[in-house]
DNA sequence: GATGAATGAGACTTCATTCAT
DNA sequence: GATGAATGAAGTCTCATTCAT
C-alpha cells in the first residue's frame, strides 16, 4: 500500500466505524482491525483517537459535500429540486443501510457532536464548523432575502431532526417526512 | 437513607451524569461516587449499567412530562401559549446550564438515543417510547384535523433539531430559534 | 486474605521487585503476578505506579530502620560496635543475595533515587526524606561535637558509595571496604 | 553531515539523554528526535538500544577522562591540587546544570550502573571498566605506598557517594562536602 | 440493604525493532 | 547511509461486574 493511502484508509475505516457504533463504542483495536493495519500504525499517523476522529469529521464532510450537496447542486438549478434531491439521497442511503444492518445510523456529524460536545470541545467545534459549511448550501436554496439565513437554519434543523428521529425510531421513512416538511417550508 | 430512596437517588444521579457526559462517558465508579453509595449497591438495585440507563430514561421522562409538558398544559389552555411555554422552559434550563457548566447538554433522550440506538435496541426502544408519549402533547397542541399527527411529529422534530444545534453550537439561543419555527408552523 | 494484608502484601512485592529490577524495569503486570493479585486490585489500593513506589519507599524505610539501624542500636551502646554492626548486616544481606541471584542489588533507596530523581520529584523527595531519618542514626554514632553532622553525612556517603560500588562491581566485599573506611573515619 | 559524524552525533545525543533521564526513561523515538536523525538510522549504526548505551558509556568515559581527570593532571603536579580540581570541575558542572534544569543529574556512569547492573551484565561491565580506568587517576593522586589502592578506592567512593547525594538531595553543594572529605582523607 | 475488596477483560498508548525504498 | 512507514509486544490504567461479609 502506498504511503498516502494508508492514512486515508485508516480515516475511512474510522468514518465508517464511528458512524456505525459511536466514538466510545469503537476501540482502537477494532479500528486497527477494520483498517487492516497495526494499532501502532494508526498512532504513527494520528496522535490520538481524538485526532483521528477530527480527521474523520473533516474527511466525511468532504464526502458529504461532494456526494450529497454538490451533487444535488450540479444536477439542477431549481431550489426545490435541489432540496428534494438532498433528502432523497440521504433517504436512499439510510434505507439501504437499515436493510443491510438492521439499524439507522443517523447523521455521522450529529452522532459525534451529540455524543462528545460536552466533553470534547475540539470535536464539538469540528462538527460545528462542518454544519456551517453545509448551511451555505441551504442558504443558496433558500435564496436571497431577509429570511435567507433563518430559512437555511430551519432547513438544516429539519434535516438533523429527521435523522435523529430515523435513528431512534429505526425508521428511514422519517427522512421522507422531513423532506416534506422541508419542501413545505421552502414553498412558504 | 430510606430503602426506596436509595434506588431513586441512584437513578437521579444517573440521569444527571448521563445527561452531562453521555452513556459511555460515565463509569459505574463515577456513578456510585456521584450517588454517594457503594458500587455494589447499585448492582443490588440494577442488574447492569444498561438497566440503570433504562430506569433513568423512564424517570427522566416522568420529570420532563411533569415539569415541562404537563406544567405548560396546566398553565394555559391556549395551544400557542402551551407551545411557547414548553420551548421557554427548555431554553431557560439550557441557558442556566450553559452559564454554569460552559456547555449545552442537549436533550437527555436524544443524547442517549443517538449514542446507543445502533448498538442497544432496548435503550433505543425506551427512548423511542418516551418520544411517543411526548408526541401526544404536541398532538393536542396541533389540535384535531387531518394533519394532526404530521404536525405533532414536525413540532417534535423541531424541538429535537434545535436541541442538537444548541448542543453542537454551544448556543442556547438555538432553542429560541426553534421556538419561533414551531410557532410559525402552528400558526400555519 | 484479610483486607489490610492485601495492601501490605502488594507493597512488599513492590519493594522486592523495584529493588531487584529498578522502577522502569518492573511492569504493573509483573508486579501483580508477583503479588498474586489482579492488576486492578493494585489500582484499588494505589492510584498509580508512582504512588505504589512511594508507599514502597516508606515501608522499606521502616524495615531498614527496624532490622538494621534500630537493631544495631539495641544490641550495643558502643558507637563503633553499632557502626560495625550496621555494615555487617548490610554485607551479609548482600552476600546472600549475590550468592542466590548472581547480582548485588545495591541500596533500594539509592537505586530509586538515582533512577528517578531527575524525572519524578515526589519520589526524589521521598527518598531524600528517608536518608534524613537514617542520618540521625549516624549522627548519634558520630556523637556530639562540632563535627557531628558532617561526620554523619560522611558515614552515610560512605555507605551509599560502597553500595554503589558493590552493585556495579558485583562484589559484596566492597561493603566490607566501606566498613573499614567508616570505622577509620569514626576513629579519627 | 559526514559519515562518521552521524554516528558520533547519535552517541553524543544518547549520552546527554541517558544522563538526563535514565536508560528506561528515554525512548528510541526521543533519541532519534534529539539527534535529528531517523530512528532507522540509529539502527544502522547500533544493533540495539543496549549497544548504543554501551557506546555512550565508552565515549562519555573518554570525555570525562579528557575534560576532568587528564585536565586536572595537566594543570598541576600536586596531588591535592589535582584532587581539588577534579571535584571543582564536577561541582561547577553540576551547579550549572542544576541552575538551568532544576535537577542534579548525578554521575552518568553511576546512573546507568545503578539502574541496569542487575538486569544487564554487559552494561554493568562497561561501567565497571570505566571506573577501573578512573581509579588509576585516584591511585596516582594517592601516591605509592601500601595503602595506595585502598585510598584510590576510597576517593572514588567519596566521589560517587557525593554525586548520589547531590542528585537525591538536589543540592550541588553535596559535591563540595565530598571535596572536603576527599582532601581530608588524602591529607590524613 | 449495603459495603470493601477483588477481578478478567479491555481501554488508549508507546515500546524497541524491522522493512522496503 | 538514510528514511518513512509498519509492526508485535508490552506499557499504564480503567472498565463493568461479582463476591464475601
Amino acid at each position: 500500500m502506498k504511503k498516502h493511502d494508508t492514512k486515508i484508509h485508516i480515516v475511512d475505516s474510522a468514518i465508517d466505524l464511528f458512524w456505525r457504533k459511536s466514538y466510545h463504542g469503537v476501540s482502537m483495536n477494532e479500528l486497527s482491525a477494520e483498517a487492516g493495519v497495526n494499532k501502532a500504525t494508526i498512532y504513527q499517523h494520528f496522535a490520538s483517537k481524538e485526532e483521528l476522529a477530527i480527521a474523520a469529521v473533516a474527511r466525511a464532510a468532504d464526502s458529504t459535500t461532494a456526494y450529497i450537496y454538490q451533487y444535488s447542486f450540479d444536477h439542477s438549478d431549481n431550489p426545490e429540486t435541489r432540496l428534494k434531491t438532498i433528502f432523497s439521497i440521504v433517504y436512499e442511503m439510510h434505507r439501504g443501510i437499515q436493510e443491510s444492518e438492521g439499524h439507522c445510523r443517523g447523521c455521522p456529524f450529529v452522532n459525534l457532536g451529540v455524543e462528545l460536545s460536552t466533553s470534547n470541545d475540539r470535536i464539538r467545534a469540528a462538527v460545528d464548523s462542518v454544519f456551517s459549511s453545509f448551511r451555505e448550501y441551504y442558504a443558496q436554496i433558500a435564496g436571497p432575502g431577509a429570511k435567507q439565513s433563518k430559512t437555511a437554519a430551519s432547513l438544516m434543523a429539519i434535516m438533523n431532526g429527521c435523522l435523529v428521529a430515523a435513528k431512534i425510531e429505526n425508521r428511514p421513512e422519517a427522512i421522507l417526512d422531513g423532506q416534506k416538511r422541508a419542501l413545505a417550508l421552502l414553498a412558504g
